[in-house]
DNA sequence: AAGTGGTCTAGACCACGGT
DNA sequence: CCGTGGTCTAGACCACTTG
């Protein structure tokens, strides 16, 4: 029991994280690690506040997060247990594929494979609804997971309202932290296919042959003018895309 | 000041319902009702405090839940404000799939592959965190767009919840209609999937080999229970799920 | 009965923002 | 400076599950 817990040693209260969250990423990289695995049944709350010298709400608040992340359930009257969870994406907040990466406790890292100024392609011409750019910036990005790749970025960005994007190191920012830095989208669009990866996309994802993508398509408005057109593909193995929402009273109409 | 705390009056400490619940439920209320409207400062926890005679840590964790549920935001050492606007106002709407066929101008129509009681499946009991309930309503429908499968449905209903939906005739009206008009979801989860489908569902869907399928699963919740937990399976070819919105509020975590 | 999580209290110290 | 929220503590009572 005790060997379960001692290895929290990385607890410090003096540090400028608050407790609660060290204890959640250190649980965070346990699961991911393998350490505790999807059922296993984690430390009671009283043995957290034995093993840690922490107050219970403390350690309450951390598993109680952890909960509503989905990444471990709790029974009342039994105990905590590590869920199984698949990795995904949330459909309606735009959220960067680092810190998501990060929050499940893995490492992301990326490699830029293009970063250009390309002639506006007609059908993308058509879908951001340009008419007088002829011009526009290209990024195409690989994101990886613990060196697993796990998703394929392709985006345009119109250079009338980012001037700077190309610019800027994708090694060390990532495109979407760059533009959220920028600029707050009016309106977003979604589109999301399943399909086949063509072989380039296949090779840099390291996909198995006729294993399928799923791939969505995002373009995001600032006075409507479309600012950015991404195609994000992924693995179909490795990544779903998920939403969770209460239907609150007011917002149904 | 007074004024606006003191027909907190409803808070009953003797009541089932935690008292941060009820003191989220009461917030929510004056939103919609308009009685606090977006930018508005609300009570500080201290005067909530005194106006309710509850611990500060209570008022802060209901206040702490509206925020991460995009009610309100907070700023240290300001104050707390009414959110401009509920952070999912339209999405992925819960749309039956026969007035969607319709709208595009086509023809909808329906064939029931099975619809039975049925033992639950463990990894059905799972998903929908069932304990008690042993047996479900089970629903296997095709929906076709003139006469072209379009649609898989394979949908499990919780007969406490629902115990009428076994006795319905589902080529005359969609299972999401019923639903619908049977009761108002508080709380939906989508999660959407690329795969090949396995040949029985390849056969219903009348599609090519190593095509790959678009897989949403849904699972929706009235007071705190799974109602029912539907696979709905596209040809990845005929079919693409959108969304599209207004975003007046990001939060990038 | 023993162990578990769910909630609540009445204090406390701190960092932040505006004056 | 003051009021604000962010966090933490050391207790407490209860409801739930299992032996």
């Amino acid at each position: 029991m005790s060997a379960l817990v001692d290895s929290f040693d990385d607890i410090d209260k003096a540090a400028p994280e608050p407790i609660y969250q060290q204890i959640k990423q250190t649980i965070k990289h346990k699961i991911s690690n393998g350490d505790w695995i999807a059922g296993q049944k984690l430390p009671s709350e009283n043995d957290l506040v034995v093993a840690l010298d922490v107050s219970r709400m403390t350690i309450n608040r951390a598993l109680r997060e952890l909960t509503q992340e989905g990444l471990i359930n709790r029974v009342h009257g039994l105990g905590s247990f590590v869920a199984d969870t698949p990795r995904h994406a949330s459909l309606i907040e735009l959220q960067d594929i680092a810190l998501e990466i990060e929050q499940g406790g893995k490492r992301h890292s990326s490699r830029v494979l293009s970063l250009a100024t390309v002639d506006t392609p007609p059908e993308i011409a058509q879908q951001m609804k340009l008419t007088g750019a002829d011009q526009l910036y290209y990024l195409q990005a690989v994101h990886y997971q613990d060196d697993l790749p796990i998703q394929l970025e392709s985006r345009y960005v119109n250079p009338l309202v980012v001037p700077d994007f190309i610019r800027q190191d994708f090694a060390l920012i990532t495109s979407t932290a760059y533009l959220l830095q920028q600029f707050r989208p009016d309106e977003m669009e979604h589109i999301v296919r399943a399909l086949l990866p063509d072989a380039q996309s296949r090779k840099h994802l390291r996909m198995e042959c006729d294993a399928p993508c799923l791939q969505l398509t995002r373009r995001t408005w600032k006075n409507n003018r479309v600012v950015t057109h991404v195609t994000l593909t992924y693995p179909g193995d490795r990544y779903h895309l998920g939403a969770r929402y209460a239907t609150n009273e007011y917002q149904l109409r």
